[in-house]
Formats: C-alpha cells, structure tokens, sequence
DNA sequence: TTGTTTACTTACTACTAAGTAAGTACCTTG
DNA sequence: CAAGGTACTTACTTAGTAGTAAGTAAACAA
C-alpha cells in the first residue's frame, strides 16, 4: 500500500468518527494530505469502497488486538478493550459502530455488510471474553453471557455519543459502573 | 402553526432518524410533501432552524409523557420510556440523540445547545425515576442513581443503533436484560 | 532501450445542496 | 372595500459534491 493511500485511509477513518460518513468530503481528505481528490478516486473509485477500507482496518484492528491479548486474565483483556474506547474518547471521538450505525440506511449493500461483519466480529469476541471470564471465576453475572456482551457493547459505544454532548465524564462514570456490575 | 410547517417538521424528524442530519436534503421533504423547497426556507431560514425546531418537540414531547406517566409506580414508568424506543425500533429507525450525537461537531452552535438540553432533560428524568423508585422498593440497584441512569440510557440509545446492523432482536435483548438488572 | 505499470495531477463534468429575491393568491381586519 | 399579513411558488444563484478522462513523471521489466 502506497504512503499515500494509507494516510486516506487514516484520514477517512478520523473524519468518519468526528463527522460522520455523510458529512465529510473529498476535500477534507485532500486538503491537508496536499493531493488531489482525483488521488483518492485513484485508490477509491467510490466513497464507498474507501469506507469499507476503513471497516475493514477497523475490523483487522480489532483481530490483531484481542490476539496479543489472548494470555491474559479476561477481565484485563475487557479493561483493554475498554480503553481502547477511551482513548476516541479522550480524542472527542466516537467509534465506528456509533458513527456508521445512524447512516447505514444510506449505505451501499457492500458497505452495510462490512460494518454487520465488524458488529458481529465485536459481540462475538466480547461474548467469548464474558463467557471465559465467568468460568474462570472473573466475572461474575446473571443471564446469557451475549445478552450481557450486548449490553457492554452498547454501553461502551453509547457512552462515547453521550460523551459528545454531555461531556466526557460520562464515559468515564459509566465504563466504571459497567466493569464494577461484572464484579470485574 | 400551519399544517405545511407541521409537516415539514414531523418529516425531517423521521429523515434524521432514518438517514442522519447530513444525509438528507430539502428535497426529501419537498418531494413526499409536494410543497417547494422555498416553502421549506419560508417557516425555517436554515437548515439548523429546522433541526432545532426537530429537538425542541423531542424535549416537549418527553415532558409531555413523563407527566402523563407521573402517577404509575416507578418500574412502569421506565417500562413506558422503553416503549417509546421500541416503538421507534420497531419502525427500524434510532433515536434523536443516537442520530445527532454522531454529527454533533457539524451542528451550529445553537443546534448543539439544543442538542445539549434534550440530553440533559433525558438523564434528569430518568434519574429522578431511578431515585423515587429505589426508594419505594421498585427497582434495586447499586451505585448512584445518575450513573445507573446514565447505563440506562446509553443501553437504550445504543441498541437502537445495534438493531439497526444486528436486526430487531438486538434491542429486546438490551432492553429485556436492562430491566431485569434493576430488579423490576 | 522500449514498453508497461504505478501513482498520481490537470482540468473538467454532471449534479445536488442550501439558500434567496420577487411575485402571487388568499385570508383577515379596520 | 382597501391594506396588510400569511403562506406559499417561481425562478434563480452560489457553492459545493462525487466522480472522470486524459495526461505525465518515475520506477520497473523484458
């Protein structure tokens, strides 16, 4: 991959979660990378197609993550994750579910597939993380452990959006909660 | 206020549910309603007037029902805010907050202050039910009251946003579990 | 050395967006 | 009945938007 297109891809990523898929254009992206937008219809012959790049880094991501985290106690693998989100946090960003999931109807079929394949990639390692933890005594709660890996993710990526409005002490009280309720 | 205006209104609100602020245009509302975008700018000069107008019924809206609501035992109260959610799901679309909160960063700075006060009048209340019902033995749970209701809300708003990727069982998952944790 | 591919730029198209100025039909009120 | 406001339409501008066709400079390959 050229320099270039990684840094579109990098910068499309970055706008996606402060503005928005809808909102940001080609000239956003060319602008400060000094190229020109015919750059990016170069390596993305559509939005679209970029859009689905920045899913499917996103999803990557998320692979090699929870890979170099396999050895540890499951509560720490889900205070990882957790920061992981802070950090978009701490950055006045939402994640990439939060922010494609209002604008999916305006997606292509592609593109819509890829962001399912990214939630589905999410709450089944969030549900494989809850389910161990449990057995090994490192949680602790009531119900299925996908209800409740749900209900994590939903938190997690619901207190980011509150975090834009309300100020990011909301995310901060409310992941706190959250791994306090698993007895985590 | 004239039906046209009503109209106008009622169908931008459905357009940012489904499709996101950014992502629709005048001619969306144009078009179905038969009136000229011109009409449109006659009852709101801008855009943002228009989206403002979209959050001030949603504030109106809630304290409307949660004054209907008053007199019902606390754990009815939040069972009938829940509703109001999968009412919307049921529709496929998320909520004004879930919408918004993602193009927060593209909205006028009046838009964010409006945006600003439906969040806070959605923690307050829900709060406050919170509160009144540990109190009467309605719900049991532990922690501060807001931060319970911050997990509330973030549940609700952010398995919407799931639904809408996952399909509709996301949301009576979340919702089902959520009520279950708080005893009621 | 010549041909081909890669990674762009230049210069453009077609379209859509929000927004506006001026005109008009229809009420309402003195 | 005249004056003025309300609720629009007609017709338009300005400023984007994604996307494209054709050209080019440099690296690489035969």
């Amino acid at each position: 991959m050229s320099e270039t297109k990684e840094k579109i891809v990098s910068m499309a990523d970055k706008l996606i979660r402060e503005k928005g898929f809808n909102a940001f254009s080609y000239k956003d992206i060319s602008e400060p990378l000094q190229v020109k937008n015919a750059a990016i219809h170069y390596h993305f012959p559509s939005k679209m197609d970029l859009g689905i790049e920045v899913v499917e880094q996103e999803i990557r991501s998320l692979a090699l993550n929870t890979e170099k985290w396999k050895k540890l106690p499951e509560d720490e693998q889900l205070a990882k994750f957790c920061n992981v989100f802070r950090k978009h946090c701490n950055n006045g960003n939402v994640c990439l579910m939060g922010s494609l999931a209002p604008d999916y109807e305006t997606l292509s079929p592609e593109m819509r597939e890829k962001v399912h394949e990214m939630a589905a990639a999410i709450v089944e390692w969030v549900t494989g993380c809850l389910e161990q933890g449990r057995k090994h005594k490192r949680f602790h709660f009531k119900g299925s452990a996908e209800d409740r890996a749900l209900l994590v993710i939903s938190n997690l990526q619901s207190s980011l959006l509150l975090s834009r409005v309300l100020g990011p002490a909301a995310f901060h009280r409310i992941s706190r909660q959250l791994l306090a309720d698993l007895g985590a």
